[in-house]
RNA sequence: GGCGCCAUAGCCAAGUGGUAAGGCAGGGGCCUGCAAAGCCCUUACCCCCAGUUCAAAUCUGGGUGGCGCCUCCA
């Protein structure tokens, strides 16, 4: 598999540090709100990206942290009359409550700043001790001097950030760049003691020491949003390597924007959408079809018309499913050769992602395979083959995290209806036949007759 | 000012040297008592101008338009 690596700019064969095994570690969200959609295209790539290793056959360790202490927590905890704990806890939760019905898998590990202050006081003392860091009344900031590779990431020259870097706010520190690895206490504010006094961790310094407190010195994959690029991937990268002495990820990945009209959507600009808000009115799988019908790097427009037209193509997915099943409940002896076409699907989907994730070209894929088999099944078929047909379907959309929610079952009233109909139908009672579809498809179904039966589908 | 990205049909979006996947929407047809689903047909001067090449949407140079990072931000 090739990744395009941010890195170094090129599409790289993917190799893990352990035959077998991928390490990755995505940034996760800050925990003062509901997270908006922009945010959730790198929970969903770097999920889908997970996903489609562990099918490839690769053990995966995938961490993503919650950020439950920084300015914006302390700000909001204190808007509302609550703890910074308690604003955390509630937004964690409402977080997975979200990411269920993303079809986000939970990662290996969610490490929470607030449950590794230790880690990263002994990863900020580590840092002083060698010269990289130094105290000033109570802060402790990286001397981004000290690391002669800082920039390399983001492509950016000290010397050139320097003109248009705003002039920090503590003159004494050695250079406007130099961030902040500990921040002391201001009056009000939560605090754990450390060597420098009370005070609370910079936000870059987290990530830096729980990646590496589960995943080892030299992750395999980092990932997270192209605006996370610098500084703050920048910043993990000198911290991390001036600590150990080691390149800190093999590879980085950055997800593109969601925009609103052409401009990027952020909680600052205040034209954001909830994915809870947005979840009201879709479905997770057609949001996640239509955030991974472009390519994770690109930047992608947000519309409800575009969400629309991602819940109609879901449709024909969903249709194709029941078919299928269809078939497999009402089979006949009609044998459909599915071999060559379930291993010509799974070539081109895996040629597609191992193509640094081309999850556009592998849902085209998925789109042709259902055409096949729309083809394949119209005059029915065995069960077998159509349930190993389903099969290789569900698996390939299993791994872009599209998995059709359970059915409610349809209500006995309803099959009634439908088996009334189907009398009237075989007596060419037309006008019967109409009253009862009518009658059902008031009641929320829709009446899906064949010639070998009738197929019942909520609406 | 520094660094970087993007420009393919009505709307999205793959394709990175050999004359354009797929989805949505529209039109026509088949099937069908009706409806639904499905199938077939149909819609592209690949932003512009030069250049390289037997051959370019794809490479090079120059434009034009749009966006981002450099400051909390996925």
């Amino acid at each position: 598999m090739k990744i395009l690596n941010s890195m170094t700019g090129k599409k790289e064969e993917l190799n893990p540090l352990h035959p077998g095994q991928f390490n990755i570690y995505a940034c996760g969200p800050t925990v003062y709100n509901y997270f908006h959609i922009g945010n959730a295209r790198p929970f969903i790539v770097f999920d889908t990206l997970r996903r489609y290793l562990e099918y490839r056959g690769y053990q995966v360790n995938f961490v993503q942290n919650f950020t439950d202490v920084d300015d914006k927590m302390i700000r909001v905890a204190g808007e509302e009359g609550i703890t910074v704990r308690e604003l955390g806890d509630r937004y964690i939760s409402e977080y997975f409550k979200d990411a269920k019905a993303l079809h986000i898998r939970p990662a290996t590990v969610h490490p929470k700043a607030t449950e590794h202050i230790g880690d990263i006081i002994a990863l900020v003392q580590k840092l002083i001790d060698s010269g990289h860091a130094y105290e000033l009344n109570g802060d402790v900031y990286f001397d981004v001097e000290s690391f002669p590779g800082y920039g390399k990431l983001s492509g950016q020259d000290l010397s050139e950030l320097e003109l248009g870097a705003r002039i920090g706010v503590n003159e004494a520190k050695k250079n406007p760049m130099d961030f902040a690895l500990w921040k002391a206490k201001k009056e009000g504010e939560i605090a754990w003691k450390s060597p420098w006094g009370e005070g609370r961790p910079g936000w870059h310094i987290e990530c830096s020491a729980m990646s590496m407190k589960y995943l080892g010195e030299t992750l395999d994959i980092h990932g997270g949003g192209m605006d996370l690029k610098f500084p703050h991937h920048e910043n993990e990268i000198a911290q991390s390597e001036a600590a150990t002495g080691k390149p800190f990820a093999n590879y980085w990945m950055h997800n593109g924007y969601i925009n609103i009209d052409n401009k990027k959507m952020s909680k600052s600009a205040g034209n954001f959408f909830t994915v809870r808000d947005i979840l009201k009115e879709f479905r997770g799988s057609a949001v996640r079809l239509f955030l991974l019908s472009a390519h994770y790097a690109n930047p992608i427009n947000f519309s409800r018309e575009l969400l629309q037209q991602a819940e109609s193509a879901y449709d024909r997915i969903l249709n194709c499913r029941e078919n299928l099943l269809f078939v497999m409940e009402n089979p006949k002896d009609i044998a459909v050769d599915i071999v060559p076409v379930i291993s010509a699907v799974t070539k081109k989907f895996n040629d597609a992602m191992d193509d640094d994730l081309n999850t556009a070209d592998a849902i085209g894929d998925i789109f042709e395979y259902i055409k096949e088999l729309n083809t394949l099944f119209e005059g029915g078929g065995r069960e077998e083959d159509a349930k190993a047909a389903l099969g290789t379907l569900d698996t390939l959309l299993g791994v872009l995290g599209i998995e059709p929610e359970e059915q409610e079952a349809v209500p006995q009233e309803v099959l009634t209806l439908a088996q009334q109909r189907g009398a009237a139908r075989a007596e060419k009672n037309w006008a019967e036949a109409d009253r009862l579809r009518d009658e059902i498809k008031a009641l929320g179904y829709e009446m899906k007759d064949t010639p070998d039966g009738v197929k019942i589908n909520k609406i």
